[in-house]
DNA sequence: CGTGTCCTTGAAGCGCATCAATGTTGGTGG
DNA sequence: CCACCAACATTGATGCGCTTCAAGGACACG
């Protein structure tokens, strides 16, 4: 059986907007099904179209392009609570890829439906317009960030961002938060390359400001990160789940 | 007196899709006026929360965000049926800067009627949607070429999309489209210096691809500056004008 | 004419990419 | 239990694409 949009475990985290009891309905309407994947499978493709949507329960993922030569760049990481396939739903294709990093649990929506949002529930509908419009407001920094920063200010402004991300979604203990990806999807998220990647990584680490292995990330001076990205440190504001 | 919609010279444009007899009383309705600006006139400003929206009618403009330490980051390029302030609209402020480079004539919108869009009319709540789902895949491409690209494939890549956008809204003739910024704007806009977006500018020139000056773009040669990106160089799809 | 803005061009240097090799860990099969 | 291999992290050496610095040219404007 699928989890009941009741007992959704992340419908109590701070970094979601609270349901009320007509949201629940509605969503609990809207949901088709559960999915779980394991690591490496993949969820969307480009130029896909698929009739389905997602919201993330559980895991973690990527988001990315490929180029013709080969080339990849992350788009984004898939955390959980996020929205997965509006593109598709709105465009009629993807436009870049998503994967699963770790084991992912999905919460799968009918694209059918996805008109219904607009036609019967006017605040949902400006709810997906409000994670659109987060989600660009997103790419403009990482757009700033590849074009305008350094290697460490870039790599100060992820780690402010993720461990940001993280805290809001109570992954954080101790400035401690897991972080299960390789050197090579920071590297393709930043535009860097692995190797250089890897330098400053070991840079930030003799600094004391952060430390990353092991698929756990630990920031030991937030502050001072945010200030080499001149970047902002604030607690993330609530978002809506879907 | 203001422009009629039954009469704006955006609608009958190729680039956009056709308005019904239903939208054009509730865009009339929608509207509170018209603001013509003059070149370097700041529009919104990153954090402010303006009760305006505007779609560009005439003119361009530039998106951006600034660094503590000055430099900037283009975002995107304004230009004529462009939607301009959701962000602000939907997350009550603006994350990035928008100023005029030429002059511009703007509808204005009411932001407080903003919600009606989602209230009484889905279909255009839909559009916003799709316009934002737009942007974000845009970002995304940019994403890739400032992280990935070489200068010559994101000049290439950039040269590419300006001149499909231009093709689109009828501002192409033999090969030729008005691109009133300064080299400057493109530095800042694919994450180069000027230094090297003059010399990158000149090989293009000398490779007959493409010459851009006197805030004229001339492309020679669309296919070989779409292969050295990467990119498709398709006619865009029409899209919906607010 | 002087001044400001933008474009152009050459020279020098650095940040980063690339190449190459080695270390580490976990899994697999003999 | 060890040999082997694949995947990932690490580190040094070399070189290129780009930035930065600097100077001059072209044009518009008061």
């Amino acid at each position: 059986m699928t989890t009941d949009c009741n007992r959704c475990p992340l419908r109590k985290l701070p970094a979601f907007v609270e349901f009320n009891r007509n949201d629940l309905s509605f969503m609990q309407k809207f949901k088709s099904g559960e999915l779980t994947i394991d690591p490496k499978t993949p969820l969307l493709m480009e130029g896909s179209n698929s009739p389905q949507l997602f919201t993330s329960l559980r895991g973690m993922g990527l988001r990315y392009k490929t180029l013709e030569d080969g080339q990849r760049q992350v788009i984004n990481f898939v955390f959980p609570g996020d929205f997965i396939g509006m593109q598709a739903a709105v465009m009629g294709e993807m436009c870049h890829s998503v994967e699963a990093t770790t084991s992912m649990t999905l919460c799968v929506f009918n694209r059918s439906e996805f008109w219904n949002f607009f036609k019967e529930n006017p605040e949902r509908a400006f709810d997906l317009t409000w994670l659109s419009a987060v989600e660009e407001h997103f790419l403009g920094e990482a757009l700033t960030s590849i074009g305008q920063r350094t290697a460490m200010q870039a790599m100060s402004w992820a780690f402010v961002r993720i461990f940001l991300r993280g805290q809001s979604l109570g992954m954080v203990e101790n400035a401690v938060m897991p972080l299960p990806y390789k050197q090579q999807d920071i590297a393709d998220a930043l535009g860097l390359s692995l190797v250089h990647t890897n330098k400053t990584l070991a840079k930030l680490r003799d600094l004391q400001l952060a430390s990353w292995s092991d698929g756990v990330l630990q920031i030991n001076d937030l502050e001072a990160l945010a200030e080499i990205a001149h970047t902002s440190s604030d607690p993330l504001p609530e978002r809506p789940l879907i």
